[in-house]
DNA sequence: CATTTTAAGAGACGTGTCGTCTCTTGTCGC
DNA sequence: GCGACAAGAGACGACACGTCTCTTAAAATG
């Protein structure tokens, strides 16, 4: 807190901001991250912080989307429908183990419109895929219903947020190869028979 | 809090505070629920408060125990596979529309252990439901993993969770005709061919 | 029935965080 | 070089936390 004459701005105050932020919220989690703390942790005042954001989550949110760019901008693209799916799990799941479930609970509790934007955004992303697996033959149709079309990050996300343990490496491809693409081959068969 | 020489006890005064606890969530919100307004509405101390839970969290889980019992004591037993998931769901849905989803994730964040529990429970429900089904030869086998089973409740938990919408009614019926009972068929004609 | 034990009612206490406010003073745009 | 802007710094009242003390009903004991 000692105004040693330089001053920082801009991009560069926030900048410190954020890193005073991931490394109060590993050290204390959530539930016990406070304004005060980010902001003696950045060396600067809380006035700085209640200018740019209103309150933890809106900063939280903040930085979770500095953090790493949606997976709209990046859509997996491997060649088969299985293993695109896996890959959006598994950017879904680095992810969560880098931000922790009381993270998500703690944003949701306080911010409840932020989840379904996440949610449209992964509904974009499995069209796409499962558009691309339809051109291929994989299956006949990507024209499916809203809730078959997420069902994969749908449960995957269920698991991430309800289960305390940390989420096995396996539960991805149970998720896919048990559920997912036996329901879209169900389905293919039945609209085919 | 005048001290109008009656004095409750047990029973008596549990339920005044439970009563009270009611009366602030549904008036304030989990977000801004205190202990001390809690007391201050049950008209007693915050010690008596704090001699039977330790935070909001135990406080508000022990009221939603005591208000609706578990669903194991009472598994749906509708004499078809489909109505019986369906009323599991209904009774999950009546369950989390009376407490809110910002209530359901100030606990889980609060509370982590809290859920998984009930995830048990329901996988025990889903079990007898489905075990009866295959004794009625509605599906081949009960044998099922885990994820299988609790597809339908897990889903329709996410759907409760992550959805600030309320629920549409037609959410339960799309659930468990477009991709649980699928889901179960396909596995049958797999075992089957 | 008298006595002891338990816990309710009441509220004071120190602590921490909230969000707002004020003041001085670097830093930037013109 | 000057004026506007915002960063650094910290005081402020409000509130809830969780702990504590004290008195005194109400139950348990014998």
């Amino acid at each position: 807190m000692a105004d040693t004459g330089r001053r920082r701005r801009g991009a560069e105050l926030e900048a410190a901001i954020m890193a005073a932020l991931w490394a109060e919220l590993a050290e204390v989690g959530y539930a016990r991250l406070t304004m005060e703390g980010v902001a003696a942790r950045a060396d600067t005042g809380k006035q700085v912080l209640y200018r740019r954001w209103r309150n933890r989550a809106e900063l939280v949110i903040d930085a979770l989307r500095a953090e790493n760019g949606s997976i709209a901008d990046n859509i997996p693209d491997t060649g088969t429908l299985r293993s695109d799916v896996l890959a959006v799990l598994d950017w879904t799941a680095r992810r969560a183990t880098r931000i922790g479930p009381d993270v998500m609970h703690g944003v949701m509790a306080e911010l409840p419109d932020v989840e379904p934007d996440a949610m449209t955004i992964m509904h974009g992303v499995l069209t796409t895929i499962l558009k691309r697996a339809a051109d291929r033959g994989e299956i006949p149709t990507a024209d499916l219903p809203d809730r078959v079309v997420t069902l994969a990050s749908d449960l995957f996300r269920h698991e991430l947020l309800l289960t305390n343990r940390p989420v096995e490496p396996s539960a991805a491809t149970e998720i896919v190869d048990g559920i997912y693409l036996p329901l879209l081959l169900a389905r293919t068969t039945r609209q085919a028979p």
